[in-house]
DNA sequence: TATTTTCCCATGAAAAGGCATGAAATCCCT
DNA sequence: AGGGATTTCATGCCTTTTCATGGGAAAATA
């Protein structure tokens, strides 16, 4: 059998994943303007890889786990997320009693803190108001590719960060836009 | 993961499920309003899910294992619970002599305590009123993806929960409607 | 008849989609 | 390699559609 990108599936379950979705990864940056009504472009680049990996003119956005930014993926990625937590419940199965109370806080931290937003033919998407505020996104958004996912930074706040490639990194962008006095 | 003819890449089998039904996952949240004749809204984002995976516009409402809340799903993950239900009782047939009796107190509350509701054109149901009660819903409800399934909980019950991100979910979606002082 | 329940329409807000533009990057052909 | 032509992108504006929710008529129930 082979995909319609003429990659073989390799392996099934968990393997699948690895062998299609994270055959391509999200690498470089861009900075883009987010506009009054909180619309932003997706970058070329990162959308050609969410659309090899998904399938689906979609990113899934959250809140990123330890940095202040957001961290987002494809819909295959999710589904990944998703299957990584059925397993690690079953692992858990009849351990302590507190299994379920974990596995539930997992899920909804996965799905119920993230948004499911699509970008339209010409790229854009809203930014929900929520992750917006969260990610702490003004009218300037980073994107900065880590690999299997992307972040989106305010990048003013990437300016200040602990991280001296991250801030070296945003201060290009921004100068390259003319910003920053 | 997906083959030139639409098909995801998983495992047969049980995993037939997954290539069908979990395809597409709950995710996001939202907050509507449960008015004076009992009606309440589906989100559309969780409309769209529904109907993909089952083609049927219903949900199914059940008390949630662990936490105050009602758990809701679509028909078709209904079925996918019937199978695994089955395989339990199969893979538990011949350890302790309480294996039946803990499949039929499972089946019960996967499908007596549970209440399939339809909901209109419009996209709105009425809460059966043990699910109502059993959820403790009031006015309001926040709707919550987690993945295979979604939660319905009473905001301000969820603002008490242990769980400090959904806490954190509830008190965002109140404010944003200008509710709570 | 009185009361509840179901269906249909109305509305305002928000989002999605389409179209246009200017700038930058890419290609291509000397 | 240079330079002109073409394509791709990001982004602004405007129109159409969707969505949540309210109210009321029609139908069912008591």
């Amino acid at each position: 059998m082979r995909f319609a990108n003429g990659k073989s599936c390799v392996r099934e379950g968990e393997a699948g994943f690895q062998a299609v979705e994270l055959e391509h990864l999200f690498n470089g940056s861009a900075l883009n303007a987010v506009d009054a009504k909180g619309r932003l472009s997706i970058p070329a680049f990162i959308r050609s890889i969410v659309e090899r990996r998904s399938d689906a003119k979609a990113i899934v956005v959250g809140a990123h786990e330890v940095d202040p930014c957001l961290s987002a993926y494809d819909r295959g990625y999710a589904r990944h997320l998703h299957i990584e937590n059925e397993r690690r419940r079953l692992n858990e199965e009849g351990k302590t009693g507190s299994g379920d109370v974990t596995h539930f806080r997992r899920a909804r931290r996965t799905f119920g803190l993230t948004e499911d937003v699509p970008y339209d033919p010409s790229g854009r998407i809203i930014m929900p108001p929520m992750m917006r505020r969260k990610g702490r996104i003004e009218d300037l958004a980073l994107f900065v590719g880590v690999g299997g996912t992307f972040e989106i930074w305010n990048p003013f706040i990437a300016l200040e960060h602990g991280d001296e490639d991250l801030r070296e990194l945003a201060a290009y962008r921004l100068e390259e836009k003319g910003l920053r006095p």
